[in-house]
DNA sequence: CATTCTAACTTGCATTTTGCAAGTTAGAAT
DNA sequence: ATTCTAACTTGCAAAATGCAAGTTAGAATG
């Protein structure tokens, strides 16, 4: 159970994702689905440990899940959900200051700015 | 001196301003200018010694500095600089998603959403 | 001008979070 | 049946955060 600071809608944004990891994670997401190994790859090196503990918790929160493995691969990737997915102009504002604020940064790519939360929303399920 | 952990412009970002407290001393700022116990009055109830480190840090790394304290009060208050400003459309988004995310969050005020990086910028010095 | 008051910090130490290295497990490949 | 590897888990060190109390410098009071 999460503890919140504070009513306002930022500070508790920040008690869910704030920490050191958590909006890298859902960046990754942003550009496609992941695995466990595939998140041990990127450039920040997230340490193992912290890795399984943040995406277990953003699965309970419900901002990511884990697709089935088809016909038995080793597990399923990593999938944002449309809650995850509401995120994403908070991600690009952010990138967006840091291309423009920080000397050296790399240029996000044009799918990631070309991102929109309706990418994500789950298929209806037609009826009968 | 900040270590980044990569090139990425959000890892970066994250890198100055993703510790648990600094988006709120901004987010605090965009509503105008405050003094160290105006931040020390929020509801979030930060320490006086993370508080005090923030500010410097922030100072430091340009986002907010302190105004002349004009014929002697206590000491400045501070505002953001247009870099600071420059977070803004990040903190509206953060805040939109709390609100339509996380059940009985307050609502942030009009003239939150209402602001822009642009009310920030520095007046120019006429030239004569 | 001496004393009191208070905003703005600083310091010391406890607690929590993060990081590192090594170990474990279960299904896939040989 | 054995080996391999992705996906974790565990134990401990280091860093960040939190709490309570103390300090300081200018402002107000008498």
């Amino acid at each position: 159970m999460i503890k919140f600071r504070s009513g306002c809608p930022i500070a508790s944004t920040l008690d869910i994702v704030g920490d050191k990891w958590s909006l890298l994670i859902v960046r990754t997401l942003v550009l496609g689905p992941a695995s466990y190994s595939d998140f041990l790859s990127k450039a920040e090196r997230i340490a193992t440990n912290i890795l399984a503990e943040r995406l277990s918790r953003l699965e309970e929160a419900g901002l990511i899940r884990q697709t089935q493995a088809r016909q038995g691969s080793h597990r399923g990737s990593y999938v944002l959900t449309a809650k995850g997915a509401g995120l994403i102009p908070a991600l690009q504002a952010l990138a967006l200051w840091g291309e423009e604020q920080i000397p050296g940064r790399w240029k996000a790519p044009e799918r990631f700015y070309a991102a929109r939360p309706a990418d994500f929303e789950q298929p209806e399920i037609p009826v009968s």
